[in-house]
DNA sequence: ACAAAAGTGTTGAAGGTACACCCATGG
DNA sequence: CCATGGGTGTACCTTCAACACTTTTGT
């Protein structure tokens, strides 16, 4: 419970540091991805890892997450959701820090990510290819595709990944990435039509066979869907 | 990101204390009812709390609320979920403290809650007569609440919350309880029925009209069940 | 012209919701 | 005997899953 009272608390020369990790995914070429850091410092120096920084004083754990996001990718205005906390004591092999993992969507165009500080490289994942990561990323990267995936599967909200005209196609390898599985294209299709928030343009995708109509969203619409 | 190179880390003197708060929710005389207690000291002396404690140099935040819950209601082996981690620097007038929010569900059998430390007194509460609660846990509170909501609509999973006999209408009012509002009774046995978890007893129960017959948990099968 | 991808409808199964009457027990 | 709560079945609707052929465009 709270309180300067406790004196587990009080005896607080010992306080766990806290961190923010970010899973940023993102979605081009056809594949979702996401963005990994390598770490040019021990420990773990030259392992890849999610992005991710400390929390400040006045600084909240999804401010801090936000601050990581615009620093790497210049990203700004994004929806963050927090995927859970891991404190296992042994998870950072020199001091105490628990983290709070959060993952993010971005859309492919705004980012060119850029490793500073302790920073050796940052680049885009295919989620196949993402090597063994440092720490207990592996755990929260899980954690944190897992929980996409049920949110998904919830509702549909993940257009802040898709570039401003999109194909169904597009829409549906999206959700097929994330999903990790194969969705029926004339099902994906029929539900994806039902949403009012998705408006059919004008336009034609070209130099792609068959001529696909691009398709974009309503967002006011789409913000009242995702409140249900 | 972890590391202890990172400078706002490394000013660690000022880190935020980090606490687990619980909302123990437990089912008895036909209502849905949680663990509240009373503190004793400033700030927000006289105020009712989820209980909590402060996490130890030792210990992860799940077992940090498994001490809570053993030394407040003598209570082990409960399934502990996380609901999130609330940050404001706000929300402890004094000092940095950072609570990661657990719920956790009981049998009513095994619970005199005995306050201890710096509360005054522990009651259980039906949900509608929860007073305002001190620091942000009214907020901790509905967020536990509506997660286990969610939950429940996924899958069967509040049989911690019954005895080891109970009818089927006992169950009924337990999910009414939870998700608040009304089901049909024939629908809702269905869906009962249909797990193959779920067992008839030859017992009925004594001193209630209409001898209701008596159900049990299939403990294995259950557990594969939620597996899913 | 051919290859590649887009576009399109129907049917069956499963699950959810709505709804009303008889039966068992306690008082 | 009567009041209270327990127990039961059917019809409709919505949602999801399975499945194959035609049209458009690029090469």
């Amino acid at each position: 419970m709270d309180g300067p009272v406790n004196m587990r608390v009080s005896t607080a020369s010992s306080a766990a540091a806290h961190t923010a990790d970010c899973a940023i995914f993102a979605f081009s070429e056809g594949e979702l991805r996401v963005l990994l850091v390598r770490r040019s410092v021990e420990p773990f120096a030259g392992s890849w890892l999610l992005p991710g920084g400390a929390m400040s004083q006045e600084d909240t754990l999804e401010e801090t997450a936000r601050r990581v996001l615009l620093e790497l990718v210049g990203v700004q205005d994004i929806s963050l959701t927090q995927v859970g906390t891991f404190s296992d004591p042994g998870r950072h092999p020199v001091r105490r820090v628990v983290t709070t993992c959060y993952y993010a969507l971005v859309r492919p165009e705004n980012h060119t990510p850029t490793p500073r500080g302790h920073l050796s490289d940052a680049a885009w994942y295919r989620l196949d290819d993402v090597p063994p990561l440092g720490f207990d990323h592996d755990e929260l990267l899980r954690a944190a595709h897992h929980q996409l995936i049920q949110h998904l599967r919830e509702r549909p909200m993940v257009f802040d990944l898709l570039p401003e005209r999109f194909t169904l196609t597009e829409a549906q390898q999206l959700y097929e990435g994330i999903l990790r599985e194969r969705l029926d294209r004339r099902n994906f299709r029929r539900k994806m039509l039902s949403y009012d928030f998705l408006i059919e343009t004008d336009e034609k995708r070209a130099g792609v066979q068959g001529g696909p109509l691009l398709y974009r969203i309503d967002s006011a619409a789409l913000r009242r869907a995702e409140k249900r």
